[in-house]
DNA sequence: TCGGTTGTCTAGCAGTGCTAGATTCTGCGG
DNA sequence: CCGCAGAATCTAGCACTGCTAGACAACCGA
């Protein structure tokens, strides 16, 4: 049993060292540059490992997702409000620096177009995780409204300020009043300081 | 003069088609389907005209995600609020139609990535012109706040919702709920009804 | 030491964006 | 009408992509 043992955790390292390198080399130089080859040079194994672990090129562009929306869920469950500062405050900004920081990993997870299971299937806990803390964020400011409806808004909200931002098709100079007003309009009651 | 003029005439009409063709191949199978081959032989002329007309495969993505901006200005000017519903609302439902008709197009226009100059270079009218639509919809609502920056606000969640809806990443439950509570938001004072 | 399974690689396929060079077409002067 | 410059167009090919069949090598159990 040693033999096997010791064969699945080398393999396991491996599925992970692809991952990995996966994830590095978008990060450098955007997916566009991860290709198969250049994948296989990296991990310093010919092509056809990588089919031996991932059915495809999605499927480990898929996988550097899903372990993506661990890193943001642990991101925003330590993204604590300072003095003074509201919970919801505290997400948005942990988010919006996430999306900024790693804009490839960002890019995988919420924008390129890929079969994980969103829906009512077995969605990847990771997910669950990210989506559970936003909730948390969002719950403070809730009032009579639909907790997961306007955890949705929230969601959305900060996907479109991310992306486009990613884009350039937002204005910098408004990057501090642009939070300060979607904040202000989540809170109930409150517009003028977005605190 | 006269055949000159014809051959430029007949130039601009092919410029057309092929942008035309770009647009119906990505709407019938999305961007990937969309090569080079399949696009020449759909105009009926071989590969290195396409590379007349266009710089490059990008180029053309380029064209036809300008004129789609064009056509979502066109759309959002016509929409105007029927009775008792505010211009926000009108606005916000003409925008999220046209996400949810044209996937492809919106895709061009706003998802991948294009060096379309968005910045303070010469930005093409058409872009200029839906987003003062935006503009004029946010206006009502505005109260003190800046109005550009709120716009962007505006933008921003309509355009989140509108790709994560695409990627299927939204519950299609909240679809009503969800657009009530960013209406009801964005407008100063009432939370209840987003008229 | 052998045999079979397991793992890995080499070589290749079909398809991609793009382009150099050959070829055909066009309108004009003779 | 012919023949010719110049423009328009195509054929053929490059280097690259994701992916895979079949050859090869390494390993463990007997």
């Amino acid at each position: 049993m040693s033999i096997q043992n010791r064969r699945e955790r080398e393999r396991a390292e491996r599925h992970q060292l692809i991952i990995d390198a996966a994830r590095d080399l978008a990060e450098a130089d955007g997916w566009d540059a991860v290709t198969t080859r250049r994948l296989a040079e990296k991990v310093e194994y010919s092509q056809p490992v990588l089919y031996s672990h991932f059915k495809g090129k999605d499927a480990i562009v898929r996988a550097v997702a899903i372990q993506g929306c661990g890193e943001l869920a642990r991101l925003l469950r330590k993204a604590r409000p300072s003095r003074g500062e509201s919970r919801l405050r505290a997400a948005a900004e942990a988010y919006l620096e996430f999306a900024r920081r790693r804009p490839a990993l960002y890019d995988a997870m919420f924008v390129q177009q890929s079969d994980i299971p969103w829906g009512t299937d077995e969605v990847p806990q990771e997910l669950l995780d990210a989506f559970g803390e936003l909730v948390a964020a969002v719950e403070p400011v809730r009032g009579e409204r639909d907790l997961e409806a306007l955890t949705e808004v929230f969601w959305s909200s900060l996907h479109g300020i991310a992306t486009l931002m990613q884009g350039k098709r937002l204005r910098p100079v408004h990057d501090v009043t642009r939070l300060d007003l979607l904040l202000g309009a989540l809170s109930l009651g409150q517009h003028e300081d977005g605190l």
